[in-house]
DNA sequence: TTGTAGGCGTTATCAA
DNA sequence: TTGATAACGCCTACAA
């Protein structure tokens, strides 16, 4: 049975305020008294009862502010549940959690969001956009004592408490391994891009093509294209490349624009060409079940809402930091046998 | 904010005590009370507090038998952490967790132990051995009001609480998923199976072998041996196939015994064999590291220990029974670049 | 510097 | 059939 505060108190003979007082370091106790209480607080292994504090906390009523750059894009949905099934949990830590989407990535407009949203807000967990002004704005919000989490996007060197989502050059290097292990290490790829401006689909890339370098040499990149993540851009580029380059055995979608991809290589009839990508929406899913995507690389989105939530609540309720600097998601390798 | 018991006992003008007789179904009330309660309940969306549940629930002081075939099987490690990081939790709810191991698969042993962890523990999380005998204990226990979680192993049709472990099948169908598109569905396959007795063992050949027929028919199983999950006859039996089938090119390991099946590929020089094989013990991790194992599928051997405890205390604390009767693991596929 | 007391939401016990 | 009350472990305001 675990020790209580109130098992300290009589062993020591103090009060429970005072044990209180020293294991919270709130000040204000005789050195003599807090070096016994402490002593004998390590050796029965004295750790706070969760349910205790979690009720003790609900008086203070505190406030995550959510922002995510997720309408029109699929891929949030998961991310958005991971949220909302913390929602019962946080309230019963009497937090409330509110959320804001916006389409694009005007920095103004997130930075309105912000500003907005920091004014009724104890903690936020931001999908950020790259940019000096975001990270001055997280900066500035540090010294307010408003905390920040980012999620699926980080900005290093900020004074964010930490960052939950993928780890871009891994799920390059993940999906070049499987394209290598498809294509037995002889291919002839073009890899179809999402935004040159976003820092994730950059990165993915890159760590596609060290992972090729690295361990498959003999695989050449003919082309690199841009969907702009979206399926016209994609069809056409795709279509585009395909008459270029017949001699294209395999695509690595890095962003979206999937369904764009796929289809012009159906109608040009080159049904052997091997297709990775990246995430699983419904209609990737799709996709992979017809065998016309291979594999694809998933971060876990239903997790980092979740788990974004639940470092938050550690540092509202118990004022626990986060270990780590980086929660990084696992690459999970779907095929048509594992995508559910 | 949510909505409290006291609440609702404020609105309807009666007390705490009354409201909590309804809504837990503890009988002893008016009728028309009853009714006037369980509207506003509903109306106002009542959902009772974990916190408040769990502090009033320390007093009843639950345990939580495990009982695992894990001895000298790295396997099970991952699922030990799993139950073990659940033991502070479960202790903040004053259910404390007793582990018991055994070597080899001995059902009188395994019923021993059941029997004495019956005496007094709660709830029971039995890795199950597949006979008769602990299907009819399994029942007994239910008739002494003794919940039973299987983990890792079931034996459907008993009187269990639920099942939390992999779908055996599926991971045999993902393993032939990645053989073929690894081998381009062209290849001459040895199966390395584990022991004829265990019904996991068998259930991933026959997904294995299935999921060939219908997706790879051009795929030819050449032999199928078994290692016993041990390393030297994996060797032994894995040099013997192959220079009775040089023709081979490519294995699934399906149970232990990867390193001796490694070993004896080594050394006949035939480095082009694909081997892929189950779980992620860190020898397996070395030799997919090492590229002598292509990918290995595995099982989440940590999220079933921390489930199947979840799971237990939803049970014992909220008598919450779990909504489905399987829970059932993803199957990674873990590759060189994502295996960590 | 220290102790006391009340409350967070739920449950259990005892008294009415 | 009901209500009052005391726990569970923690935190905090206030009193000493």
């Amino acid at each position: 049975m675990a020790v209580t505060i109130k098992q300290i108190a009589e062993m020591t003979g103090v009060s429970r305020g005072t044990v209180d007082r020293v294991l919270n370091d709130r000040g204000n106790v005789n050195p003599e008294t807090e070096e016994r209480i402490r002593k004998v607080a390590a050796e029965l292994g004295y750790s706070p009862n969760r349910a205790g504090r979690a009720l003790a906390a609900k008086k203070k009523k505190y406030r995550i502010g959510v922002v995510l750059c997720s309408e029109g894009i699929e891929f949030f949905d998961e991310v958005l549940h991971g949220l909302a099934g913390m929602e019962k949990e946080a309230s019963d830590y009497g937090v409330s959690i509110v959320v804001r989407t916006m389409r694009g990535y005007s920095v103004i407009q997130q930075l309105d969001i912000i500003e907005e949203l920091s004014q009724e807000c104890n903690l936020l967990i931001l999908n950020v956009i790259n940019d000096a002004r975001i990270a001055a704005a997280i900066d500035e919000l540090y010294e307010r004592g408003i905390a920040v989490i980012t999620i699926n996007t980080d900005i290093e060197g900020t004074k964010r408490l930490c960052y939950v989502g993928s780890d871009y050059v891994r799920s390059g290097a993940t999906a070049a391994g499987v394209l290598g292990l498809i294509t037995g290490g002889k291919g002839t790829i073009a890899i179809a891009g999402g935004s040159e401006s976003i820092l994730g689909h950059l990165k993915r890339i890159e760590g596609f093509r060290d992972e090729l370098a690295e361990h498959f040499p003999e695989e050449r990149i003919a082309e690199l294209f841009y969907t702009e993540d979206n399926d016209e851009t994609a069809q056409k580029e795709m279509d585009r490349v395909l008459r270029e380059h017949p001699e294209i055995t395999a695509v690595y979608i890095s962003a979206a624009g999937q369904i764009g991809v796929c289809k012009a290589i159906s109608e040009s009839g080159r049904n052997d060409i091997c297709v990775v990508s990246c995430d699983r929406t419904p209609s990737v899913e799709k996709l992979v079940k017809e065998d016309r995507i291979r594999a694809t690389i998933c971060q876990q989105p239903f997790t980092q809402g979740k788990r974004a939530v639940e470092l938050a609540l550690q540092y509202l309720i118990n004022g626990i930091v986060p270990e780590k600097e980086r929660y990084i998601m696992k690459n999970e390798i779907r095929i048509r046998e594992n995508i559910e």
